[in-house]
DNA sequence: CCCTAAGTGTTAGTAACTATCAGGATGGTA
DNA sequence: TACCATCCTGATAGTTACTAACACTTAGGG
């Protein structure tokens, strides 16, 4: 049996992944996603197509590669119970994206413009979001007991991950330049029509 | 030059049209979406495979070909500007989805069945929505003339598509028993915590 | 009665995957 | 150190969605 911690082959393996991936973010941001052939991305990364396969199991997952779910999951769970779905779940997404821009901005800004413009990854990274919507309701917990409240929970959360989409959207514009969580947070009181944090564009508060 | 009204070359093309979008949801159906190629399809309808593509540019569009969203568009710019934007978009869904179910309620619910069970449907369903957000910020008019009011549209617009889309859902879980633009509105109540026309499950008010 | 153009079929080609087989490197074990 | 199971990778062949180009048939207007 392999022990829990292979270290040079998981190492070796990470490796790969990640240079597979950025070669070919590299290449669709040069020549376009469309105008990539998974063949260009496998032979500038120094790799047959079939690694490429075995590292992402389409050529859209070299883009999307969404990982954050299961934190947006625990962090509604861990929202106390009381407050209204909308604030529970918006609250939980404004935190969580406060991680997700401690990363490398430049390649995360990359990537998102890629989804944003390619129809495909587009469509892929909505549907993504159709799957944590799922999850989100079920860290909901109680509120997924009867249909009747799993309905407006779904609903709830999928409309507060559209607005989060819009701020993306919105924040990949601007070039990263604004705050994400406060971008998003101002997307969710404008459109949920209450008391945001902050006006558009204003820092986020001291406190 | 063809005049405005050719009559036996569009009919004739027209029902080409109906008959294979007819035998590939019913294909679909029976077999799945992935289980069945193009091949069946233009075979099961009589056609060569080419056909089937000047028809209809995608597979997917077999069974997607949303093409109610300058409805919505209407509805919105109709809309007196100055009740609160969830209400003006909230509303104009609710008012086209009861247009929506006045046709074949079978083969609607089919294809939204498909479209939710099968991800690369819902993933391009999803980005239809996309684009009908565009249009119905667009159709805001004044509302997306300064940059911020336009992201602040773009919130709410997306916000209401995905509730709807909630609704969408329920819907053909249902049966399409429900009454569609009920369920609408009732879950565009539960999102947005404004007080909506009817509880869960209840009908229409009369007037 | 032509003549343009639309609709269709056929063929050949690209590219995203999938299945399968074989070789080489790795990591634990005797 | 020697052995062996397992993982990673490469090469090949095949399926399927989709495109391009060409020829044929037929509707519709002069």
């Amino acid at each position: 049996m392999a022990g829990r911690h292979s270290t040079l082959r998981e190492q070796r393996r990470a490796e790969t992944h990640r240079l597979i991936q950025a070669h070919a973010v590299r290449l669709f941001v040069a020549r376009g996603y469309d105008g990539t052939t998974v063949n260009d991305v496998a032979e500038a990364a120094g790799v047959s197509a079939m690694t490429v396969y075995r590292h992402f199991p389409t050529k859209e997952d070299l883009v999307l590669a969404d990982r954050n779910g299961p934190l947006v999951a625990e962090r509604i769970a861990a929202s106390p119970a009381g407050q209204p779905l909308v604030r529970r779940i918006g609250g939980a997404l404004v935190e969580s994206a406060r991680s997700l821009t401690e990363g490398d901005d430049r390649f995360l800004l990359a990537r998102l413009r890629l989804m944003i413009a390619t129809p495909a990854l587009r469509a892929r990274h909505l549907d993504n979001h159709y799957v944590l919507q799922r999850a989100i309701v079920d860290a909901l917990g109680d509120e997924a007991a009867d249909p009747d409240a799993a309905f407006r929970a779904t609903a709830a959360a999928s409309a507060c991950l559209a607005v989060m989409h819009t701020a993306l959207v919105r924040w990949a514009e601007d070039d990263g330049r604004a705050d994400l969580p406060d971008l998003i947070a101002t997307a969710l009181a404008a459109a949920f029509d209450i008391p945001g944090p902050t006006p558009l564009g204003a820092s986020p508060p001291p406190a």
